[in-house]
DNA sequence: CATGAATGAGCCTTCATTCAT
DNA sequence: GATGAATGAAGGCTCATTCAT
């Protein structure tokens, strides 16, 4: 890794942990730098603005979710319902992986969707394909209800998982983790299953 | 109405609309005062600051969330899974009647849980509890599935509904009302039964 | 007393406790309004604002303390010595009468020669000329050192009487009241004699 | 003198003239920062809030002033009239070569004893007991009245002093600076001489 | 006369961003 | 490239004063 990568990386790092901890709104730059070990003004030499450093985060985060969802995507030697809760799985892992990191892109759900933030949207768009694609391979293998409409099911998939994180990330003491694992896939298959 | 109420309810409604069209963060306090046709001080008259405004607001918005659902989960000649997607359904049509409120109370979502806003709190606790409730009655009376933990699945049914509705705020124009109602109850329903 | 008379006292009495206790900059025109009992507009019925209300407050007791001054002054049956103790113990017995009220003016020194407070530099000026006549009489009559220059000698007297005023006021549980009046007789006899 | 002194003793220096120009409640950062030839924020770089800036002007000239009476304390080859007189002469030379800070000095008098203002308190009380132990050492050598009680003469000479040095400042033109000098020994010496 | 709700000018302080070194 | 001291626009909030009732 080059000096340079070194650096950027070191800013999204103190980003992220300041960004969970503070808010978008209440982080400081400051503290990130502080953080990073760099000087305030280096910030700027790698991102235009705060805001671009939130934005590359989320992107990276969510970039990572799609991957996994993909890969499960093409899998072939399993169901559509076991591929949806494996899906709802893997996500659930991942936050609980980087719990911080998780926290931080659930609390600024309210960007998600931002205009400005280009990028970010293209993503979370690609997210909502993969999930569509899902969804909609169980219609048409009759593994799911038929009347379900995939485009409106992805939001409502989306919402359920992500909040249950939230959740379960909040009581993570209260259960044993394979209780959560279990309900989250027995929550997400269902809601699809004939 | 009396004077005072008017003028307290001038501000709520000003707040209302320029918190959900700024964000918390970038609202104005004199936007507020402006929009609401009063001076920058009256503001004070009536709040204690800016989020006394937006905890109110909030406060008020999910209070009559919780009143509807109050209702449903005491009626006594339908099923438990003809309640659920009732109670997904009504919390669709108040969103829907005030498109506005909903947005706001949607983007702010990361203050639902912020333990500086009690009351707030305690009308979100409140809302979790009947749904809690919904749902046990669903697995008591055998209808809805035995696995499920009801105070797991609240999280669950609560991001899929938010986000649900936060999707078909955006695409108003896309599907006629009547597949948001349906679907909304399709996917709820199904969450839960056997 | 007139009824009109009344509410201009009490808007007085209570300015005297509210800017004693909280400084001018801090008094708060409301508290004052709500300690007198009456609204918040009726004080600028009787004052044309917060500073004449402060300047009335020290004129008046001023006025009382040259009054007290004058009648000293006039007595002929007494020594220069025992009429110069006399008006300090004089002056601390009134402060001590009225504790609060002498706070108030100590701590408000700084607006004594304040020019926009026309009144109050005429009362304290009288003040200083009877000191300044009680000097003189000292001196003519031999009693005094020659070399004082009464003009010089005034607000060296006026100066450590209010200031040791000021410290008894805040120690008053630390000695015995005759230690004093005793005392501030003894120094400012002192202070004159041959 | 480094870079970074010299910004915070501008700030002091600017401090200085606005607070004694406009008193502390009337003061306006920006003035201040106008001044003092930087911007705005940066006085808070230098201190926390407009009240420190006042603090540390207060305790710098207090200090400069316990510093001297020290000294005088120390002397071992004059007697105590002399040391007392000294020290009173001493107090308005200072006060004289910078009176627009004096001015400011004695005008902020109310803070002197705010206790928010600990540092300042602090340098105030080794003022008083610096002149208690030499009021102490006139009466053990037998060169003071002996029924004088040092700590409530300590009061009574500060009142003395200060005021005179307000009055003095006030008048600068009207007496050559030798009738100032010698009033304020002859009427120090003489207040506590036997 | 009396009221007190309403006003809005004013100010301290913050903090993202810049730029001289 | 890297720094961090300096900047100054911006905004929440206060409170003396006003004026419709």
């Amino acid at each position: 890794m080059k000096k340079e990568k070194k650096k950027r990386e070191a800013i999204l790092q103190a980003g992220l942990i300041i960004f969970a901890r503070d808010g978008f709104y209440n982080a400081k730059i400051n503290d990130i730098s502080d953080l990073a070990g760099i000087g305030t003004g280096t910030i700027y030499l790698y991102f235009e603005n705060k805001e671009h450093i939130l934005k590359e985060i989320l992107v990276d985060i969510w970039s990572t979710v799609k991957e996994e969802l993909d890969l499960i995507l093409g899998k072939t030697n399993i169901t559509s319902k076991e591929k949806i809760a494996k899906s709802a799985l893997k996500i659930y892992e991942l936050a609980k992986r980087k719990s911080q990191i998780a926290r931080m892109v659930l609390q600024e759900y309210a960007i998600w969707n931002d205009p400005t933030f280009e990028n970010l949207s293209k993503v979370m768009g690609g997210i909502r394909i993969v999930l569509f694609q899902l969804i909609q391979e169980g219609i048409d293998k009759n593994e799911f209800k038929q009347e379900i409409k995939p485009e409106l099911a992805v939001p409502f998939l989306i919402g359920a998982v992500w909040n249950f994180i939230e959740f379960a990330l909040q009581n993570v003491d209260k259960y044993p983790q394979e209780v959560f694992e279990n309900q989250i896939q027995i929550l997400v298959e269902n809601t699809f299953l004939k």
